[in-house]
RNA sequence: GGUCCGUUCGUCUAGGGGUUAGGACGCCAGGUUUUCAUCCUGGUAACAGGGGUUCGAUUCCCCUACGGACUGCCA
């Protein structure tokens, strides 16, 4: 890059949470922005006052560093191209339409909603291909173009709303360049005379985003796909300035669909497949609705990131397992795929499980142990250590720690009937309490020699082992689970676990 | 409806004019484990359809089908 450091932006609009399309699309462009020692930039494009949602900008900032995705440049650090958030560049919006109408590149419209409805709805029934406000219906409509300069002079000085239309051209075929798709033709007839500058004062997405790419000087634009069928009108946008040879490069990113059925991800999906759509929980402030994040659904992070690379972006290789700075030394805008992604739950727990594995004994007790807290169960730290050491290949995520090893620190209430069923034989309770006693003799209490006792035991009787060992498992957990039962025994000490003994023999019977 | 984009196992995908079309998740089977899980081994399973171009097409072109996005004073 020898003319032009790479500057790219993520711009988010604070109407709602973020979801992880939009966190796919953020880490992109870090991910492209790190690979060339670019600069990431966040913009808030908070130009619609109506969907303007308290908390929401505070939360995407919050899950994006959940992520480890930070900004370079934006609303907290600041840099020399603020402000960062399109509320507080209002004026130069507004100069910049200006200047468009000037040079007879845009103009004044004063129809209102319901004129602008009778329209689509008379094209409509005139069978008509084209339903917008573009060459031919801007003839017939209130805007600066058909009422002449002083009839909109006067209407402006009245305080009549109006709004700034793009003029755009008739008859010429554009070819936009993507990325990620190569050209896309389009001919100008398509396209309609875009809203540019909104009745309110404030821009609309086309306009803010063109003028504020430029002025912070962007050099790669990349964005979800939904974007694709505006990249004619911004191309416009840039030439209308002159700004053409400046214009960055773009690139529109696959969507993520839902895992069954059609249609992008949405908010309700988690709910109906069991997995989040979203990096952290999210409660409503208007409907007072929680929605679950990946955070709090017990996904650690480096994990939720390398699901989202994954999700049409590939390296080429048979590796699937990448930190961060491998990802940054991979990635490659020429390697994301064209066609959507279907989400698959499963293979995000996969990848949990794998990131949850790598961690050490220590790493995964820092984690179990606040959730142990909230529980009111306190307990060593070397004792939870010794815990996940031995149940961490059972999880997928932090909170099956819990599920797996809750009988270290309690005995259990109640004992799988199946179980009893299957394994709990008339002679069950000798057996066992001749077990108990032999145990209570022990004087090491270790795993070596509680198998060698229970072998022991059931040589004597010439029973075969798991005579004796599910039944012992059953006392100590309830159910046939867990690891090693000798293990199990160790970790509760001798004491516990000749109660548990006594107290399945007396339940059970 | 219109415009644009897309289409390789169920899913994420590699590949690319001549391949036994590769990997991963899931699923199934076997092994390890006194249990469950992990783990290991193996298996199942795909180039949407039709026309071209070509000695040869899953790969290039066209059409169709299907899917998606857009079609707002939302972004």
């Amino acid at each position: 890059m020898a003319h032009s450091e790479v500057r790219v932006r993520f711009a988010p609009s604070p109407t709602g949470p973020l979801h992880m399309g939009g966190v796919r699309t953020a880490l992109f462009n870090y991910l492209f922005a790190r690979k060339y020692n670019g600069t990431f930039i966040l913009r808030i494009e908070d130009t619609d006052k109506i969907r303007y949602m308290p908390g929401a900008e505070e939360y995407i900032i919050n899950s994006l560093k959940w992520c480890g995705l930070e900004f370079d440049e934006g609303i907290e650090q600041g840099g020399e191209y603020g402000p960062y958030r399109q509320s507080e560049r209002k004026e130069l919006y507004k100069k910049y339409a200006n200047h468009l109408v000037e040079a007879g590149k845009a103009y004044f419209a004063f129809d209102t909603a319901e004129e602008l409805d009778a329209m689509r709805e008379r094209l409509k029934e005139q069978k008509s291909d084209i339903q917008q406000y573009n060459a031919v219906t801007r003839k017939e409509m209130k805007n600066s173009l058909t009422l002449g300069k002083e009839k909109t002079r006067q209407l402006i000085d009245e305080g009549v709303p109006y709004v700034i239309r793009f003029k755009m051209s008739e008859e010429q075929y554009i070819g936009v360049i993507d990325r990620i798709r190569g050209e896309v033709e389009v001919n100008t007839n398509q396209l309609d005379d875009k809203i540019l500058f909104k009745s309110d004062g404030l821009p609309t997405y086309h306009l803010a985003n063109v003028v504020d790419d430029h002025e912070m000087k962007v050099t790669h634009v990349i964005r979800g796909e939904e974007w694709l069928p505006s990249l004619p009108l911004h191309f416009m946008l840039y030439e209308a300035f002159g700004w053409k040879d400046e214009m960055p490069e773009f690139a529109h990113l696959p969507l993520i669909l839902k895992p069954s059925g059609k249609g992008k991800l949405s908010k309700r999906d988690g709910q109906k497949h069991g997995f989040p759509v979203f990096p952290m929980e999210w409660e409503d402030p208007e409907t007072n609705e929680t929605f679950p994040g990946y955070k709090e659904s017990g996904y650690l992070p480096e994990a939720f990131i390398n699901i989202l690379a994954f999700l049409g972006w590939n390296p080429g290789t048979d590796k699937e397992l990448y930190t961060m700075d491998e990802l940054i030394e991979e990635f490659d805008l020429d390697k994301v795929g064209k066609s959507g992604s279907k989400f698959d739950p499963d293979k995000a727990k996969w990848y949990n499980h794998k990131y949850l594995m790598a961690k050490s004994d220590k790493e995964l007790a820092e984690m179990f142990i606040p959730l142990l807290e909230e529980m009111g169960i306190s307990a060593s730290v070397d004792f939870v250590e010794k815990v996940c050491s031995l149940v961490k290949e059972r999880i997928n995520f932090i909170h099956d720690l819990w599920d797996q090893s809750w009988f270290f620190f309690k005995a259990p209430d109640e004992y799988d009937q199946k179980m009893v069923k299957k394994k709990w034989k008339e002679h069950t309770p000798d057996l066992l309490n001749e077990l108990k006693e032999k145990l209570q003799k022990l004087n090491e209490f270790t795993p070596e020699n509680i198998k060698s006792t229970a072998k022991q035991l059931t040589e004597d009787k010439d029973l075969g082992m798991g005579q004796v060992m599910f039944p012992f498992r059953l006392t100590l957990v309830g159910a046939g689970m867990g690891p090693d039962v000798a293990e199990i025994a160790v970790m509760i000490g001798k004491d516990e676990t000749v109660r548990r003994i006594e107290k399945a023999v007396e339940e059970i019977g």
